[in-house]
DNA sequence: AGATGTGAATAGTTTCACAGCA
DNA sequence: TGCTGTGAAACTATTCACATCT
């Protein structure tokens, strides 16, 4: 992932830190949430506990996108998912571009989040004959030799990369001489790209492994309780 | 993702910054690369360079696991990258168990990333009648309602959670019940778990608000630039 | 000479505790 | 009164710069 700085200007000229940005997204699902429930209005604590964060991080994140809030009282559900949307630019359509439609590819063309708040899927593409022109969640897997002309045409604005490992730099330098800025990468590689493009990462294994050190910790703590 | 302290005493008492854990992992892939091209040796400067880190960071991550560079040398890659294999635990078998076998379990069930280092699936499971008793990726697929029994008797020490969003809880406290205190989870809610559990998220909806918002950061210093 | 290992400085994040307002 | 918004404090992470060792 690149990040030159650890906080964003944005739009209205807030300032707003990565670790808040992140949690911006889940906040947003917190509130859709409530909002279905039928909830007008909620607190901080209640808010907080439903987006598993404790309810002075809440403040001090909303606090970044201005007053939001009535004290006393808590937040309007309506106004302030609103404003969160606004905040994350998902009120602007944006485009994206799946290139590689192997397993997890074929899972991701048809997951629903995908096509949720300001995102669609404009275009597939693969690399094997076997694959072009198949269909997959209703469009037309492309030759990746056509991946820069549509993200012309489709104005694609956020690439996500789901080949193997030895194909993703080289669809990466496509997306980034197309003119992408924002790239998900599933390929178990670091990416390299000129600075002003946004690579996020997202590694099934690494997650695992983070998982594995703890599991050793908690059986090594339970040993020594044993022994000791 | 469950997180009460920074950083974690492991094994041979040693403590180790989560924010390190999560790049050893990524070190450890890189150091797999290097190996593979047959490079015995190898320098901060460009393990750093291939795991997309600044090298003083290296180093620093390195130090909190011991001493096994040499000065004026560089690192042996095959010591580091057995030394970063038992630091993670991967030296230890862990079976893993994978609920939810729509198109994203499916995915994961044939993702070899899952296979490597020290993971093997050892069970399957859904809740659907149409898809217990089918063959994924070599595992009969199981009935959510064995897992408990399943967890016990093929001893799985890690779960992952494919399932939609309302299934989710269920399944996880499920896995709690049966003694799994490390659960990956894909599903797009907060779970809830006793302290001692360790939940990690994936999510990928989040991950493209969190490009959206640096998207539409980089559209307005456009807009700004052209302005000025 | 040359690269590691690390104390110190800097930057970023979380939490506290309470002022301020409905 | 009750809950938000926020300075200040505490904690964590990153980067620098150089002493240290081969």
């Amino acid at each position: 992932m690149v990040r030159r700085r650890s906080s964003s200007r944005c739009d209205d000229g807030l300032v707003v830190p990565d670790a808040t940005v992140g949690r911006l997204a889940v906040y947003l699902r917190a509130l859709s949430a409530l909002g279905e429930q039928g909830r007008a209005t909620t607190s901080s604590e209640e808010l907080a506990a439903a987006a598993g964060v404790n309810p002075a991080k809440l403040r001090k994140d909303l606090s970044y996108l201005g007053t939001y809030g009535t004290r006393g009282v808590g937040y309007d559900v309506a106004v302030l998912t609103d404003e969160i949307a606004r905040v994350l630019g998902l009120t602007t359509h944006r485009a994206v571009a799946l290139i590689g439609i192997g397993n997890l590819g074929h899972a991701l063309a048809d997951y629903a989040g995908f096509a949720t708040r300001g995102f669609h899927i404009a275009a597939l593409f693969d690399a094997a004959p076997v694959r072009i022109g198949t269909t997959v969640a209703g469009l037309v897997v492309r030759d990746v030799r056509d991946l820069g002309a549509v993200v012309l045409s489709e104005r694609v604005s956020i690439g996500v990369i789901a080949t193997p490992a030895d194909a993703a730099q080289g669809v990466c330098d496509a997306l980034v001489s197309a003119g992408v800025t924002s790239i998900l990468n599933f390929a178990p590689v670091v990416l390299a790209v000129p600075s002003g493009v946004d690579v996020r990462k997202v590694d099934l294994s690494i997650e695992l492994q983070i998982l594995s050190f703890h599991e050793q910790r908690k059986a090594a703590g339970a040993s020594l309780e044993a022994i000791g």
